[in-house]
DNA sequence: AATATTGCCAACCGCCGAGAT
DNA sequence: CATCTCGGCGGTTGGCAATAT
């Protein structure tokens, strides 16, 4: 019943690969291609697990790999898609070509965390709401925020006079609506903030606030926690439609503009091709 | 110069869903 | 339908390099 075994566990390397095992996986790899993960170390002629040649071409050897340090743009799109999906490396990985999952996370565990940290954005400590989504999230959403925020002063500052908004971390829903309405004015090709002033943005705001209020407070054990439990769903309902209008209208999730980020550069905001977001 | 500490990242581990038998 | 492996994913770790003391 079932497959056969994967691999025979005894007596296969492990550790960091040698140059001469490289080259023999990347020189059948590209004759052959890997097929079966399972049958490759064999065909190969290499003393490692499958799993271990699998993990080394898709994180080291492929050739379609971009090496070096993340570009700012790189490192925006991180945090602001991190801010959505949460620890799902694969997916942010999608949205950045030719960077691997195993790259972003550990870029994310090593600088951006601390960045955010710094900020005192990090995430919230553990609590009774930390298994919210939508709570865990916020600080994420909220750097986004203050970026859409920045760029919208840099816009309107050629027009109008600018209501610059960069009060920092602290700024409250005050400065999202003062940002909203030099939106409104400026009507700027801005994907962000057309989705944060949407009624879905609008509706997350409110669910997810006072679940942020209540992550403050202690939980006293034996109080009833069905009321806090209820807003957590209701919260965590409010990130999914977030989710899927992220998804289905703005094809967030689908590489549907090449090398995904929330916001173009600046550049191509200035020429505000309402086309090109949607 | 020697030692301790910190940071970085490649690689491993364990879990899970999908699919094969 | 049950059992089992494969492939993929996220979390964690170990070792090396850089920096501080």
């Amino acid at each position: 019943m079932g497959r056969a075994p994967c691999c025979d566990r005894k007596g296969l390397k492990k550790g960091p690969w040698t140059p001469e095992e490289d080259k023999q996986l990347v020189d059948f790899i590209q004759a052959n291609g890997h097929g079966s993960w399972r049958l490759l170390p064999k065909l190969a002629e290499l003393n490692r697990c499958g799993k271990s040649c699998r993990l080394r071409w898709t994180n080291y050897l492929r050739p379609d790999i971009k090496r070096g340090p993340f570009t700012a743009e790189e490192q925006k799109s991180i945090v602001q898609l991190h801010g959505i999906v949460g620890n799902k490396w694969s997916m942010i990985a999608a949205q950045l070509p030719g960077r691997t999952d195993n790259e972003i996370k550990n870029y994310w565990n090593t600088h951006l965390k601390k960045q955010l940290r710094r900020m005192g954005l990090d995430e919230p400590p553990p609590g009774p709401t930390a298994g919210c989504p939508a709570a865990r999230h916020m600080a994420q959403w909220e750097t986004a925020r203050l970026e859409a925020e920045a760029r919208l002063s840099l816009l309107s500052s050629s027009g109008a006079a600018a209501t610059a908004t960069t009060s920092g971390s602290a700024s409250s829903s005050s400065t999202a609506a003062a940002g909203a309405a030099v939106a409104e004015r400026a009507k700027p090709a801005d994907v962000f903030l057309r989705l944060w002033n949407s009624d879905i943005g609008s509706s997350f705001r409110k669910a997810a606030a006072p679940v942020s209020v209540k992550e403050e407070e202690a939980v006293v054990p034996g109080d009833d926690s069905s009321a806090a439990s209820n807003e957590m769903d209701a919260a965590a309902a409010e990130y999914q439609m977030f989710l899927d209008f992220a998804g289905e209208e703005l094809g967030l999730f689908h590489g549907r503009h090449g090398g995904f980020s929330l916001f173009p550069p600046l550049d191509v905001l200035a020429e505000a091709s309402l086309d090109t977001a949607f």
